[in-house]
DNA sequence: CCTGTGCATTCATCTAGATTAATAAATTCA
DNA sequence: TGAATTTATTAATCTAGATGAATGCACAGG
């Protein structure tokens, strides 16, 4: 069991929200504990910096969850955007409520693992950034996320990887033109 | 409470471990699943990539944990290398056996906040090194971690920022020219 | 069924930061 | 202590990727 889901005892009929395509959940400047648990669809997080150009912090297909633990965790006004790519039906539910849930041990450790999970994550894309090449990032997230990138305007997946769409546009093209040789 | 010592249960008396400064205490390569609880001194985990570059992970001063979590949780040779900047007393753990602690669930919810924490300081760093130009990451290094300046090298701290020593000394330099005029 | 708005692509130009190299200052250690 | 090795700094050049602009496409909404 490494799905949030069950170990937060969600109600297996619990209602999901709908969320169409394009609408906005989160806004930067709200304070909210509020985490989602994406059921159906999928969804991104993101900033706006000060030239006002995104940057995709993560995306969020089914299974997944998705919120600002940082905003939420200093008690700041959250800096991240969420929004849905596709309609998504998502159950959503209060951070804070979790301690109150009266969780097993061994929920808790699952819980534990799920966080030791995300931090490994993060690590990946933090050395990523760092040290690779944007040729190399989008390769590895290709391999990493391979449904991802059919569900999502490359743009955002360009965002995602830290660079413009026109660069991303350059390294397909030379993938193609090397597998065409 | 937000000290993983206590959290975990460990003998306040337990013997740490003496490193002299610059040992190598974790090579990338190795299977290991223990983790460093620094109590006195200072560590640093870095990658080397293919062109013999390093690249800074994470500075652990005192009361700080420092391990691989990434290859940990997929059981994976390790990245990260590990060693010391100062001389250190370190206590050595295998995050293997933190099941078998029996914790309470308060200590566990308590674990958990940690590593909550640990990835809002994750997800801060992704959006900088994604957003952020090298002299606002620096600016904010400095902000976040005003103790670690004046213990460690220019280079790794350039290292840690995701520029080459050069950079950073012009930064420093513009910033020394902004206040002197 | 159009029509407009956003998206992907290509190309020309620009720039933050990399690379290379040279010098001086600080540390290490025999 | 003094030679050898790192480290920080400055400056000249180079480059990955940004920026800006133009073109053709896709498709959302009237």
């Amino acid at each position: 069991m490494d799905n949030l889901k069950d170990i937060l005892n969600f109600d297996s009929n619990a209602k999901p929200t709908s969320f169409k395509k394009g609408t906005i959940i989160q806004r930067a400047g709200e304070i909210t504990s509020l985490a989602y648990y994406v059921k159906k669809g999928l969804l991104r997080s993101y900033t706006i910096d000060d030239k006002g150009k995104e940057h995709v912090f993560m995306f969020a297909s089914e299974g997944w969850i998705i919120a600002d633990l940082e905003s939420q965790e200093f008690n700041r006004p959250t800096e991240l955007f969420i929004d849905c790519i596709e309609n998504s039906e998502i159950l959503i539910f209060d951070r804070k409520s979790v301690v109150n849930l009266n969780l097993s041990n061994e929920q808790l450790l699952d819980y534990n693992r799920l966080l030791t999970r995300r931090i490994a994550v993060l690590q990946k894309r933090v050395i990523m950034l760092m040290s690779a090449s944007a040729q190399n990032r989008y390769n590895f997230f290709l391999e990493m996320y391979p449904d991802i990138p059919n569900r999502v305007p490359q743009r955002m997946i360009a965002s995602y990887l830290g660079i413009t769409p026109q660069a991303l546009s350059t390294i397909r093209a030379k993938i193609v033109k090397k597998y065409s040789s």
